[in-house]
DNA sequence: TGTACATCAGTGAACGCGCGTTCACTGATGTAC
DNA sequence: TGTACATCAGTGAACGCGCGTTCACTGATGTAC
């Protein structure tokens, strides 16, 4: 425990960030950006509270890589499914996108659908992170395009299926009435 | 100012309890159940902190309480664009929904969209109002069937759409893309 | 209708607690020679 | 390669502050007679 206290190397000191992001990323859709303190942050990945400030200027930074980091491994996943299944990827997304699995995981499920609201009241910090990663997902939507139509239009609707669906499955107490309302989006 | 400290009739016990509650159902759409206080609520009715335990148990109740007069606004509008126009309901009310005021207006906005990524991380007693309320919608959306089409299923379909425009215009900063998304998903 | 008293809506101070942030300190790391 | 020293990642205690909740108190309301 307390030869652990001590300096680390750089390269330690860059995985010990990545994984405060990692986490935070995953800790912040679960129970919500006020509900998660830094110190919360700081325990999940080993450390203590105080360090933190030796990686983030503040709490708001932190919430703006999180988000940042919950786009970027959502967009990487998208990405693979695009290179191995080019013309199926935005269909076969929005098929695992539309699970209870998804209902029920906020830790690692959809930016968009869990920060959303938390963003639009948050200082321009972090929703600007979400915008940035809400404008990705847009584009890379457009990018696999599904076919015939205009690609952006047909992008923003998916999507908005997509989330609208989730968030209403999510809003809802029966399972039944859950699984039907998942049922109807998919198509 | 002090002779308001006294105590007041049964009428005026019950409209300070609506007053709360309806602060409430404002505040927390603008700023997030966790960044308002219970001294802000009835700050807001110009009261004192102190009198809330006289009307709630506790601020978990007060924010189930504000989520079903949240519903109630928005279900009784719709109730009476029903009354006007049973045919058009439906389409008027979704033409609404999806503009740049809906987007920016986020206190007296739909709580579905504004609230259910909170509920989904709070308190059974909290997450109950938002799947009552969000129930009823969904009820109430059947009733104003649009031609043609399973009722609950288009219901829930159009919901989705709806629901999930205005998180994506919420999500992203530019104006030109807002406008654009609203207009795609408006149809 | 008038009187005496219990009730209870609302006040304002106080409570404990957890939060974001700061700070003095430690000692391995990294660098200048 | 070896030595001396500055750096800085991480520790753990401490800070102010705001929060949800409690409480003793006030005096008009409401009721029993």
């Amino acid at each position: 425990m307390e030869e652990i206290s001590m300096r680390r190397s750089k390269a330690d000191a860059a995985e010990s960030r990545r994984q405060i992001v990692a986490a935070a990323a995953r800790l912040i859709r679960e129970r919500g950006p006020e509900r998660v303190s830094v110190a919360d942050v700081m325990q999940d990945v080993g450390m203590t509270h105080g360090g933190f400030y030796k990686h983030f200027e503040s709490k708001d930074a932190l919430l703006a890589a999180a988000i940042s980091e919950a786009f970027r491994e959502k967009l990487e996943f998208l990405s693979n499914e695009m290179e191995k299944d080019p013309e199926g990827a935005r269909a076969s997304y929005a098929k695992g996108y539309l699970t209870i699995e998804h209902v029920e995981d906020l830790a690692t499920g959809c930016p968009i659908a869990g920060l959303t609201a938390d963003a639009a009241r948050s200082s321009p910090q972090v929703s600007d992170a979400l915008a940035a990663g809400a404008l990705a997902t847009i584009k890379a939507f457009s990018r696999a395009e599904a076919p015939g139509g205009s690609s952006l239009r047909s992008a923003i609707r998916s999507l908005s299926m997509m989330i609208g669906g989730l968030t209403l499955a999510r809003a809802v107490s029966d399972p039944a009435l859950c699984d039907e309302i998942l049922r109807s989006v998919r198509e």
